[in-house]
DNA sequence: GCATATTTGTCCGTATGTATA
DNA sequence: CTATACATACGGACAAATATG
């Protein structure tokens, strides 16, 4: 049980948020079964993704998983194509620009109109975790941390939706992350620049917290991309 | 076809985007009949969509009718409650300030780093069509030209993502216009305004188009709010 | 290019669980 | 509490498209 001294799970946080404790149906919780594999790596982009296999595997109807590749393929994890099937979905170069430019664009917007001495508190504690989880060595624990940090930094902005279109981005983008080979130096360099960001807006800085973040988010993209050329020989598609 | 004389069909952009000319399954097909159904008022908020009726109603199957289902309760304009069916979603007053809460975020982000005389084509054709159907005295397209307007502002940020969820922004929207009884009103003051955006823009004059369009937003969301308490008495749920 | 096997798309019938009158 | 209506999930069927030899 080591991870209880990282804190609590940021993880979990960056999952898809049901408002309610609602129940949940069988096709929800294949997809969300499906969802863990596909981000952990276990399933990586360009996988197939069989009906008849599949539906065996987890003991359901070929309907019922049907209905959680309906689910996936919302939140662009998984690829539909016409009488071929779903596969899990391989990002090309582009899009990750795409995903980078609307980060930009949502973090950047969301601390602009912050006031002085705003409330922070859900921003700092999974910067903390991360922090701590560095000391550790838990790098799977670093990038989640990393990840919720900059997800409370959109919840700043005070609308739900954009912190909804956060985590789909975010979850797009551990697609990508889920192929590259050492996830140390992918988010542990980064922690020391969220902490920067963190007191810049703290002390009301904002223009100077937002010039941070934009570099940040430039730099990160930059190292993603070399990244994934170097691990990435055969793009799907 | 009086439709001509407006120009292009600014109500087709704000349909959701398929990239490609992709070939289209019977669930999609059902899925945009229903759609437009639900954003002309034929499917008012709180109607019940019995999966019985409405598949035997269309011709199709009920499993090809709840992909239909899923398709549009992901663009939230069905509501899906376990068990009990799905509905045609009705807004809470809090959500249409968080959905101008994003538009804000969003719009006046995209307009951000823009330099100075930058391509607005795009962004003036649509805003030239609604000043033409506000002569013409064809409300529907004065709003659609609107809309379309404030979608393409958006789109100067480059991201197609950012644009996609402007677009699903703005089909929640229709869902509140839908019930406003007078249509006239809800759009036609807002043209002038749109003109002055565009020309702050234009003159590289980005911190006053930022400014007024908060302005813009907060005014319309105001109005909106107004006439949505005037109209809608029996508030579903 | 052709024939065959595999897989998906669509639909149906039914059994079970859940909510509501 | 009972009865009814409906959604959920399953299994099977067949046509159509695709992949394979």
């Amino acid at each position: 049980m080591e991870h209880d001294v990282v804190g609590p799970d940021y993880e979990g946080l960056l999952r898809a948020g049901r408002s309610t404790i609602a129940r949940t149906g069988t096709a929800e919780r294949a997809a969300e079964y499906l969802r863990d594999r596909i981000i952990d790596g276990a399933l990586p982009p360009g996988t197939r993704m069989a009906e008849d296999a599949i539906s065996k595997g987890l003991g359901i109807s070929r309907n019922t998983l049907r209905e959680a590749f309906r689910l996936l393929s919302h939140q662009r994890l998984l690829e539909h194509e016409l009488n071929r099937g779903v596969f899990v979905r391989s990002l090309p170069r582009e899009e990750v620009g795409d995903l980078y430019t609307l980060r930009r664009l949502l973090e950047t917007a969301a601390i602009d109109g912050l006031g002085p001495d705003p409330d922070l508190t859900d921003v700092e504690a999974p910067l903390l975790a991360a922090e701590r989880a560095a000391e550790a060595g838990d790098w799977a624990a670093v990038g989640s941390g990393d990840l919720a940090f900059h997800l409370a930094l959109v919840a700043l902005s005070g609308s739900t939706r954009a912190v909804e279109v956060m985590r789909g981005v975010l979850a797009e983008l551990r697609l990508v992350f889920s192929v590259i080979t050492e996830p140390r130096r992918l988010h542990e360099a980064y922690l020391p620049r969220n902490r920067v960001i963190l007191e810049f807006i703290r002390s009301g800085a904002i223009p100077e917290a937002q010039a941070e973040l934009s570099a940040y988010l430039e730099d990160a993209q930059r190292q993603l991309l070399a990244a994934y050329d170097f691990d990435v020989e055969s793009g799907g598609r």
